[in-house]
DNA sequence: CAATACGGGTTCAATAATTGAACCGATCAG
DNA sequence: CTGATCGGTTCAATTATTGAACCCGTATTG
């Protein structure tokens, strides 16, 4: 592990819930060193990547990242195709619901929402998604180029109980992907939640990304379930093409297969 | 030079004119080994800070920035107070206007707005900028920490032959904007831009920031200005009211005695 | 009001990571 | 075919990173 990814990983445990950490919290968490954990900080303060609140000494996320998002926004612009149909999906479902990004061989958070409607939520404080562990990585595997598979048994980490964490039962799930045309991860990386996903493509025709709904695994019923992947359906119908691509044909005919019931409006396309 | 640093610096070589640059190319930007910026681009490539476009092997700037930049405004919203004001003051201008943050000892790029009017305008792409050469450094070191001298001293890289390079000739410059109100920056960092820079405030009380105009040396009138004056005032009030603080009533006081002919509406304030 | 625990920050020798010249195969222009 | 340029790789030399121990200021506590 580089000291790049080492000093970049510590960014990784600021969320909207722990906006400000100080340098023994952050040391805890990350579980390195402090006299290490502070140059990191250190250098990534130069950068302009953390700053420190004068008052508390606490870190918190710096201004430079800033002006990255806006080029990156406008060299890839993403996140505005992805926006709008990810809030009426966490609307629709009541559930938080987010998309994740492919890049190489790894899947990035892209925009997370949680819908207000219920006090227990699923948060996604993840920044990069396991790809055996999630919905959202079982999507990729099953849609995603084919090199993937490589990537995600190099680390079968198990995160619950529930968590595939073998080569075979990995390769049952993402063949059950393919064919229903849902990824689902029930309590693969967290124990109370319940997690669906449906692939994303640009224009390149590629998967480009994916869309999923984490759910509280206690409230999750099958009629709760048709509405999540009719949501889901939806989505990633939009954010495909708002990204330029197209739900290639036989993951179409799996879906309207799956869902019977929907609209006509949405049978029409 | 931390690794940290060198890597991350790559990003700084990404803009809005070159949004794709190949390996060999950015060695050649970033005077660095061919090796080493590729270890250090496939570290970022990991960590999704940067990402190769498939058909071209070329580099870009990755999906990882986006949450960060996400959790950063939720933390501190400064753009979104910040936004609204500098389109309004590229407007009255017809000049590029742009906002920077302090971060520690560092002026930090937050947004630029560039005007359409004129077909030469100046461009903003420092990430971060150096506190003697610019009028956005030259308010900091006037309004801002004092401990910044020092920070600006140690540093006086010339960049054009209009650089101020000496501790006593920044001394003059610092105290002009201090007994004016306003940090100004004739062909300092770039030879045809003439620069002029407000401060912003925030919350604390503290300075927060820096609003300034790059303007296009050889349109650069007595008229045009007061004109700048005129916008960079109020959009230091207005940034400096979204961002939670006021403009300290000595300083205001400079900017009236300045500007006699401001209107009614901002006296009235 | 000592005693103490915990916060951020610093030091220095041991060590593990970074470095870059040279090299490889692919591609492209002349 | 030749030479130039591209992205990517190798390996020994060296350089920067590491972490236990330490310092100081400030809450917390019996």
């Amino acid at each position: 592990m580089s000291v790049v990814a080492k000093a970049v990983d510590l960014l990784g445990h600021f969320s909207r819930e722990a906006p400000e950490i100080g340098l023994s919290e952050l040391c805890r968490l990350a579980g390195r060193d402090k006299a290490t954990t502070y140059r990191h900080l250190s250098a990534l303060e130069g950068l302009g990547f953390v700053e420190q609140n004068p008052a508390t000494k606490n870190y918190r996320i710096g201004p430079a990242v800033l002006p990255l998002a806006e080029l990156r926004e406008a060299t890839v612009p993403r996140r505005d195709g992805a926006d709008a149909p990810l809030r009426a999906l966490a609307e629709t479902t009541q559930e938080t619901a987010h998309v994740a990004v492919l890049s190489g061989q790894a899947l990035h958070r892209l925009i997370a929402c949680e819908s207000v409607a219920h006090s227990t939520r699923a948060v996604v404080d993840l920044q990069q998604l396991p790809l055996h562990a999630t919905a959202s990585g079982l999507a990729a595997l099953a849609f995603g180029p084919a090199d993937l598979m490589a990537a995600a048994t190099a680390q079968l980490t198990a995160f619950t109980a529930h968590t595939v964490t073998t080569a075979e039962a990995l390769k049952a799930r993402v063949a059950q992907a393919r064919q229903t045309g849902f990824a689902v991860s029930p309590r693969g990386y967290e124990d109370g939640i319940h997690s669906l996903a449906v692939p994303a493509f640009d224009q390149s025709g590629q998967l480009a990304g994916t869309v999923a709904v984490a759910c509280v695994a206690s409230r999750m019923t099958p009629e709760l379930e048709r509405r999540i992947q009719r949501g889901l359906v939806q989505a990633s119908r939009e954010i495909t093409h708002n990204w330029g691509g197209t739900v290639p044909d036989p993951l179409e005919a799996l879906w309207r297969l799956a869902l019977p019931l929907c609209t006509q409006k949405e049978l029409a396309r």
